[in-house]
DNA sequence: CTAAAAAATTCCATTATCCGGAACACAATT
DNA sequence: AATTGTGTTCCGGATAATGGAATTTTTTAG
């Protein structure tokens, strides 16, 4: 299988970030200048199954051969892009030492550090928190249950929202137009028999959410895993992410996760607070 | 038309990486054309122990007004940076996502995995693994003694190379003339009282450490932490990196240093074979 | 081992793109 | 209202990116 290439092309972040408001509707500028040209072939080279060389590179981007060479060269240069021995490319080391400080220096992540903590002694489970990005959700932080899996396998990964709990709880917190134009670029893959695959049952789904306040994911994304989940919000929802409790479909019945409701609940209504006090417009 | 001196400047990764041989001795090329500014950006956004705001970043770059403003501004459309309500920039996530890709993927990490994770069986103690990066070390996995600690906060970190056992290791593995060029680039800072903090100094301990094959690290970085590392490296030199075995004081003594010597010996050299064998030119 | 094909890299005239000084908004401060 | 500091936009000009084609290197085939 072979996630769908379409990534959302634009850049999401914290800040003006997650709704666009005032942005051309134009959905398919393919790189903003001689800096899109450069993170487009990073995003080829993430994004492919395998270390590619040259060619295979070319052939994925539609950048004339002069241009890329040169325009990978200056990726290698700066160490956001490597060369190695047999041909091929690999993303750089240099991504990670930025990345260590993306994540280590977020506000919002250290913001919301102590509920989650507090939340997995709750529940003894593990606990993600997870950013929108788009149309997906990007894993900011994790605590887990038993430490034997390795951190860095989640953190940073990036999923579809429709089908993740932390998603779709962030989902519905967008307001109504800026949720029908995600969901308007969203493309749907069915992971397993329960997953959502049409835009009518999001809606419904982000319905029900919005009403009790949780979503939940019951084996949509990944067979034999479950969770609730809750949203984050502050209040010109410049800040869109979620919370969930995650754990094995038989340890997190329907009444284990009901029961981790009210804790998710509140712990995601405490990050909102605590972002909209602390990350407020003048501080 | 001379062969060589192809890619130049820095970019250090895996492959042609590690001595960059041909290069002016440049120290502070402040941007290899439109993508350097860029990350010239990122890099001052990374360093800073605070957010920044747009006059201060304009006060640490050479950047003319107008022109940061559009390149900040592309790196924002981009998600390599957010700007925030309070006109504060912070990395972005989209450099996680990288990140996350560029860490899973890597093939030297894939290759050490397991030879890690057996001298962390061995030893019972926290393991590292870094790979040299002009004059840093990059963490590049870690296995845990006890997992309390979170793992992203390791991995992805840049450290001076000649104050950590890591880092004396692969430069002890680099060509006298390569390490000579770097040697001068170094910029030595006091951290703890056991710091080397000269380059004579650290000539001498690089000459020990070559013939002992091994190094040690006694509290020169941090206090209350010392560890013993062996170097890795392929034939041709093209990748350097080291392994460690590290732990509290109390706990590592000079005994204790004395006696995981040979496992992470045998581990970096096993390391270095599979390396050799898996990442030759031609595979 | 040699020949042929494919892949990777370099070249260079053209022009699109980026540059950057200066003018313009927009706050916050007095 | 005046002032200072900060952020954003403009636009002619120069630089740096472009991309087609030639060259070199690597790989495959004979």
């Amino acid at each position: 299988m072979f996630g769908s290439a379409a990534f959302g092309k634009r850049g999401f972040g914290l800040g003006e970030a997650a709704l666009s408001s005032t942005e051309k509707p134009d959905l398919h500028d393919a790189g903003t200048g001689t800096l899109g040209k450069a993170v487009a072939i990073l995003d080829i080279v993430a994004a492919a199954p395998h270390p590619l060389r040259f060619t295979e590179i070319l052939n994925l981007s539609d950048q004339p051969r002069g241009t890329l060479h040169r325009n990978i060269s200056n990726l290698v240069q700066e160490g956001l892009l490597t060369l190695k021995r047999d041909h091929t490319y690999e993303l750089g080391l240099r991504l990670l030492v930025f990345a260590s400080r993306a994540w280590s220096a977020n506000e919002f992540r250290v913001i919301a550090e102590p509920h989650l903590r507090r939340l997995h002694e709750v529940t003894g489970e593990t606990v993600h928190l997870g950013i929108l990005r788009g149309t997906e959700v990007v894993y900011l932080d994790k605590f887990e249950s038993r430490q034997t899996v390795r951190m860095y396998s989640q953190i940073g990964n990036a999923s579809p929202a429709y089908c993740t709990g932390v998603g779709k709880a962030a989902l519905s917190a967008l307001p109504q137009d800026e949720l029908d134009r995600r969901i308007g670029l969203m493309d749907f893959h069915r992971f397993t028999d329960t997953t959502i695959t049409s835009a009518e049952m999001l809606k419904l789904e982000l319905s029900r959410i919005r009403q009790e306040g949780r979503a939940f994911d019951r084996e949509e994304h990944e067979a034999g895993i479950r969770c609730v989940a809750a949203p984050i919000f502050n209040p010109d929802r410049s800040i869109v992410a979620g919370i969930s409790v995650t754990g094995p479909a038989f340890r997190a019945t329907d009444a284990a996760l009901e029961d981790w409701t009210r804790p998710v609940r509140e712990a995601a209504a405490a990050i909102s607070r605590d972002v909209g006090a602390r990350l407020a417009p003048r501080s």
